[in-house]
DNA sequence: CGTATGACTTTTA
DNA sequence: GTAAAAGCCATAC
């Protein structure tokens, strides 16, 4: 069965990040990880890029890089989603407590 | 079908 | 702790 194809490659990247719970993050290699691919964080970066804003019900401000530090051109308004959320952000732009915040892989790929 | 790009990660210094 | 380079793979042209 390793026929994990790209089909919907962003569908299935949306529906992992849908199930990131507010107060939390995740990154974009956990995602990739959850997908079965490690190596896609990039695509899944991408994915988020390429998203619509009308997917409101995708909380892409929840995904930051590996660092836990966000990787958006502006990340003055991912951070500020974020805190809106309930979670501390740096001045830097880097979540505060982010191996905590950090929801786990098995949470993220279950069902 | 080949080349270029990128909201990343990891390794090495 | 920071800095630079390589790797990786889906999308766009």
């Amino acid at each position: 069965m390793a026929r994990v194809v790209t089909r919907g490659f962003h569908e299935r990247v949306f529906t992992l990040v849908a199930r990131v719970p507010a107060g939390f993050v995740t990154t974009y290699g956990d995602v990739a990880e959850a997908l079965g691919l490690r190596r896609v964080a990039r695509q899944v970066g991408w994915a988020l890029a390429a998203l619509p804003a009308k997917r409101k019900d995708v909380p892409w401000q929840r995904v930051v890089n590996g660092k836990g530090e966000i990787s958006v051109v502006d990340p003055t308004r991912q951070a500020r989603l974020l805190r809106k959320e309930g979670v501390a952000v740096d001045a830097r732009g880097r979540v505060r407590d982010f191996a905590a915040r950090r929801i786990a892989l098995e949470f993220l790929a279950k069902r």
